[in-house]
DNA sequence: GGTGAAAACTAGTCGGC
DNA sequence: GCCGACTAGTTTTCACC
């Protein structure tokens, strides 16, 4: 189903992804549009989920990068994700978690202040366990 | 540093990174070289990192995603490091983290039997918690 | 499923504002 | 710092293999 050619091109559109197809192709050993078809495939098949850039947090004012681990019982899960949405602008993603907590949650945010906001919020309806990324 | 026009700029770039550069103009009311020459600038100030692509690990071959948090003494660190790199096709990301555990472990596997075996080679080494992501 | 050539479109440069 | 026009290069389509 995904051949050698295909991993060399996602790795390539890894790397970077406003890469010319032409270029694609003489990595991968193929023509433009040979390469252009294979993009369009992995594409159509949800290999490819969408092209996107790399930003960095810190650069736009959000340096505090931080992962929470939430311990919820089921009848909190609504508030749970109501205040995950009031707090939309810090979260980069928020996993659904079996084995060690409910879900992990990853934030950046803007400072330790808000952070701290943002963790008696979240003290009113569930335990979590909080770790900061260092760097 | 970051204006509105700039904000707009990176959202449209992380929804289609692969946008051409009229068009992006278009979305920012700018013309095609005005929004290039900002793309430039937002790379050179390094707020771009790179353009990239979203994979689904799962249509990969990878369906087990999980999370582990490691919690090692000093001495054990470097041991810690040489597994990842020998284990280096599952790991998306390695966060040094502060708070609860020391490192933070996101990888995908092809199965549980897979995980399981990492599981097993890190035992030996390092204390961890593990978490799998459901859907 | 691939190639190569042609037409349509895009990016980058540059003068002017 | 942005616009409009120009040139070079890229994407896409298509006939063919």
């Amino acid at each position: 189903m995904l051949d050698e050619t295909d991993s060399l091109i996602l790795d390539a559109l890894r790397t970077n992804s406003r890469i010319t197809m032409k270029e694609l192709g003489e990595k991968v050993h193929l023509s433009g549009p040979a390469a252009s078809t294979r993009v369009e495939k992995l594409e159509d098949a949800r290999v490819i989920e969408g092209f996107t850039i790399k930003v960095n947090p810190e650069k736009m004012g959000y340096p505090v990068h931080a992962f929470i681990t939430i311990f919820t019982s089921s009848s909190y899960h609504t508030h749970y994700l109501n205040l995950l949405e009031a707090n939309e602008q810090y979260v980069v993603r928020n996993h659904k978690i079996s084995g060690d907590g409910c879900y992990l949650l990853e934030c950046h945010f803007p400072s330790n202040k808000v952070l701290d906001e943002f963790l008696v919020q979240l003290e009113s309806h569930v335990n979590y366990k909080l770790s900061i990324v260092i760097n």
